[in-house]
DNA sequence: AAGATGTCCAACCGCCGTTCA
DNA sequence: GTGAACGGCGGTTGGACATCT
């Protein structure tokens, strides 16, 4: 039960893009609209592999398309949903408008990934102190080995159980907004010994402070698949993630009474009242029976 | 100045889940 | 129910450019 290959090879161009080929596929997915990447080259002109058309349109010419560097704001954004997600580029880039998925791989490969890599080093804290005298942060004397990104990797310390929620080919289409979930920020303040005004190597939001994490969990839909792969997923004891979110730097942080259950760190009382929720309850865990009794 | 080495990123590849006939 | 077609995803590659020696 051979698969046919996506498109035949033959005589097609590959590598770059000219901008003439862009003209032409721009003009036709804007008339056509987008889909049928298989037929389109032909349909379109172009010596192209229909999923050569997709990827380009989807990466470079579409008209949403932000262009730019990653700012600070979405670069912490990135990290913390990695820390969620994992290598789970397709919906850390839904959580950030404008930029496609192979962008934000690409900006982990080449800049986050090595910040996480030093700090998961043992003598993080010398390192990144090292670093900062240094004018290559890749020392060709010592250069770091590559990251295997074929697993999906939790960017801290081996000796840490994974957070990552693995979810299913399932795909998170859409998102869910609470309407308060601006008051459901949780509020720390963590001392970082690390200058934040070295663009280069402050990793300040790796053990940042202003984690809330808790609100952006809030807004993915958590369907079936998603729940339980959560549930049955390698995560450690909620309590110890919450705790964990506080930024285990323990000085300023006091107990939070108001957040402090496994219950309260993953849905609000709001959600829990939800008839949506409840109409979940069945499927959950058993361990989960508190929310039956919402 | 020139070759070596490193970095970045667009594009490719293969696999997988979903859809549809 | 089955299998082919399709769309989408994550990992990898290769070339252009930058930096170092």
């Amino acid at each position: 039960m051979g698969r046919r290959p996506c498109c035949a090879k033959e005589g097609l161009n590959r590598g770059a893009w000219t901008a003439m080929e862009d003209k032409i596929l721009t003009d036709y997915i804007r008339v056509h609209g987008e889909g049928k990447w298989r037929n389109l080259p032909k349909r379109a002109g172009l010596k192209r592999c229909g999923k050569s058309c997709r990827l380009r349109w989807l990466n470079y010419l579409r008209p949403d398309i932000k262009r730019g560097n990653i700012s600070r704001d979405e670069e912490d954004l990135i990290i913390r949903l990695h820390k969620l997600l994992g290598n789970r580029w397709s919906l850390i880039a839904g959580r950030l408008p404008g930029r496609t998925d192979n962008e934000i791989k690409n900006y982990w490969n080449t800049n986050i990934g090595k910040k996480v890599q030093v700090l998961s080093q043992p003598s993080s804290t010398s390192t990144i102190s090292n670093r900062n005298n240094s004018s290559n942060p890749q020392s060709k004397q010592n250069p770091s080995p590559p990251i295997d990104h074929s697993v999906a990797q939790p960017p801290l310390p081996n000796t840490e159980p994974s957070r990552l929620v693995r979810t299913k080919a399932s795909r998170c289409t859409k998102v869910f907004i609470r309407p308060d979930h601006q008051n459901v920020t949780i509020h720390h303040n963590v001392g970082v010994g690390v200058a934040a005004s070295d663009p280069v190597n402050d990793i300040s939001p790796f053990i940042s402070a202003k984690d809330d994490t808790l609100d952006f969990m809030m807004d993915f839909e958590m369907d079936e698949n998603f729940l339980s792969d959560f549930l049955n997923t390698d995560f450690p004891p909620l309590h110890e993630f919450h705790n964990d979110l506080k930024g285990d730097t323990t000085d300023t942080v006091t107990s939070s009474s108001s957040l402090d259950s496994n219950q309260n760190l993953l849905l609000s009382n709001e959600m829990l009242q939800s008839s949506d929720l409840q109409s979940l309850a069945p499927l959950l865990d058993p361990c989960m029976d508190w929310l039956q009794d919402q």
